[in-house]
DNA sequence: GTCTATAGATCGATAGAC
DNA sequence: GTCTATCGATCTATAGAC
């Protein structure tokens, strides 16, 4: 299957024989620019601040990674890679409310455990997506337009109250996906210095039971008490 | 009153006699930075690129704003008096269904009208509000601790089903904002070069139907139909 | 008030020693 | 493979002519 991120891997990264020493420098590197891009977006980053954070010379960068578009490119590829995994766990079973129980669930526990990758991949979309154009537009629409159809399916058999389905799918990214990207006002709201596990299960329980009842699905047995 | 807004107004807009040449050099330059922030943020954006926005040379920009940072508090200042706004536009009734409505709504129609201020604002929350924290922290947290207990009345009541209320104010920003700052991955979603009114309707429909749906809350009449 | 010129720092990227 | 040195471009900010 030819995936977004299949695609940008193929145009970014550099893919040698791969020895230990340069699959680690570049995980190592790849980690340092995550916080980077994510504190800075694309062009506040520089390359020297990547290297002092992965603790390398700036050439060292340049060596593994041939330009700092590049790196970026190798850095969303990761973040894709994520986001295409929690795309195809959703829809796999057909019963509306483990469906979208679990891809509640999901998305919040990789906003809890991804949330650098989620800001990354946030500001590049925030700042009109140049970069991921040509690698995403298209895909994300395909992947829209099956699932609508699964959910127009569901309604017109009374099986979930009469909505727009892309726009649910866009209520579920945005208001999971919130708790990574905005964790930073969500903590000063909670009175914390940062949010705890603990803030992400009532984020989970508050989402679920909110959007589930808004479709007039009950919620799922283990999901309750 | 003493809003986080006026503070950072107090702190970097000039605020000189405000002759008539000067208020309005002064808008065109904060509404070219606003685009340019939004698109590159604080860091990624250069003097330069808001001076050949604004058609003005570099300097003229440096002779009203006495900083880049000063110039970013002027645009941020604005966005604030915007965001508050709509904070305090929220809660004057205290039917739950028509104040939520009421905040959906209005929180869509802001992220209609000022998607890049709305842009900027996020991408400053994103990457950790550096610039804000000092201005906003505390008084997130009062404002959020009010309408919890607002909110925790309506359930106590019986008027509103049981959900943690500061959960569900991130749901209502975070699903509203989403129209703004994500609105190029919406676009795309839809099948569309950007965003149209009729877009933003069905948002309003179905975000106030799901989520006040969930909360066991019947649609305000003007809502209907 | 408005502009040109430029200082001083930092940027991405490359050359070349080891 | 790894590092130092450095180029040319670009950045914020200031000095000073008009």
């Amino acid at each position: 299957m030819d995936t977004a991120q299949q695609r940008l891997n193929d145009a970014f990264r550099t893919r040698k024989k791969a020895g230990r020493i340069r699959q680690q420098n570049e995980a190592n590197i790849i980690r340092a620019a995550e916080v980077e891009f994510a504190q800075n977006g694309y062009k506040g980053t520089s390359l020297n601040a990547v290297a002092d954070r992965a603790g390398l010379p700036k050439s060292n960068i340049l060596y593994y990674f041939k330009s700092k578009f590049g790196l970026y490119g190798a850095v969303l590829a990761d973040i894709l890679e994520m986001w295409n995994q929690a795309f195809n766990d959703a829809i796999v079973d057909s019963d509306p409310a483990e469906v979208i129980y679990s891809y509640i669930e999901s998305k919040i526990q990789y906003s809890f455990t991804h949330p650098l990758a989620s800001r990354v991949f946030a500001m590049e979309i925030i700042q009109g997506a140049p970069h991921l154009e040509k690698y995403l537009a298209q895909d994300l629409y395909n992947w829209i337009e099956e699932r609508s159809q699964v959910m127009q399916a569901w309604i017109d058999s009374g099986r979930m109250k009469p909505v727009a389905p892309a726009h649910l799918v866009f209520l579920i990214w945005s208001s999971t996906q919130h708790y990574a990207d905005f964790g930073t006002q969500v903590a000063w709201c909670l009175g914390r210095e940062e949010l705890t596990e603990e803030d992400f299960q009532v984020a989970t329980r508050t989402l679920s039971s909110v959007i589930l009842g808004g479709l007039g699905l009950e919620l799922p047995e283990r999901a309750r008490g």
